[in-house]
DNA sequence: CCTTGACCTTACCATGATAGGAAGGTCCAT
DNA sequence: ATGGACCTTCCTATCATGGTAAGGTCAAGG
């Protein structure tokens, strides 16, 4: 199987397939007289691994961890376990920061009647001024 | 005051302050004979607009937006709330994404023991087996 | 057999926002 | 006058991904 054929069934592009090999994400694969990448379902399957893993959030660095303990038959569930805690904590922080941020916003959005008069609450906040207190 | 000052004064980086007056966010500011750059109170006023501007989420180039919003008296503010909504609308479909990957993974998690068994639910579902069910 | 079009190859450039460093000039206090 | 803290520009890197260009390959159909 060629490369365009890979990339359609894992879901990672041929250029990310590249790349991951060229970063060493996944090993090189065997190559036809012409130079051409060949997979197998073995790679692809890797490849819908390593596609899962990145949906989930995990960088490409956690992401080569997990494949590896995956590949490691002598792999410990409590490593893979911690490496998923840390990055849910890593997660929950990062939600609760948005969530600050949308809370801030929607308050100013409220004290703004949108109509077109010169003072802004938004404008008036980013620039350092005291919100208009009471809702 | 030179821009060591104006950085302290703003939270803005002197490397970032470069970057910004690069890519045409501020203008250029007055220059000494030495060539260093000169800055002012108004300065400082529009780097923490833009600070706080980054803060709360907003893209540079929506920061480039709103500074010409506050910058122009006839801004309308309605404009201004639109793109905060927007902002807004982005950070909650943001928010829900996570919150579905921490969802998963701790369905996972909880489904993992974490003793040295071989076999680990979070590994089983990123190779695309179905998870155990049931929990 | 030859052309056409779809595929593959490498190599380079771009993104967005930020940080780091090198090499050299400037300013101020000792 | 010297040293150290500051400034200048220019180059590099990050992370993951997309694009493009120039060229090689393959299969199908005329």
């Amino acid at each position: 199987m060629n490369i365009g054929q890979a990339a359609e069934q894992s879901g990672v592009s041929a250029k990310m397939i590249r790349y991951y090999e060229q970063i060493g994400l996944i090993n090189p694969p065997l190559r036809t007289d012409s130079n051409y990448r060949v997979y197998g379902p073995d790679e692809v399957h890797v490849l819908r691994f390593i596609k899962r893993s990145r949906t989930l959030g995990f960088s490409v660095e956690e992401t080569s961890a997990l494949l590896g303990l995956w590949q490691d038959r002598s792999r410990a569930s409590a490593e893979v376990r911690d490496i998923a805690s840390g990055h849910i904590t890593a997660l929950e922080t990062k939600i609760a920061e948005l969530q600050g941020m949308v809370k801030t916003l929607s308050h100013l959005v409220h004290c703004c009647a949108g109509d077109n008069r010169p003072d802004c609450p938004i404008l008036d906040d980013l620039a350092g001024r005291p919100a208009i207190k009471g809702h």
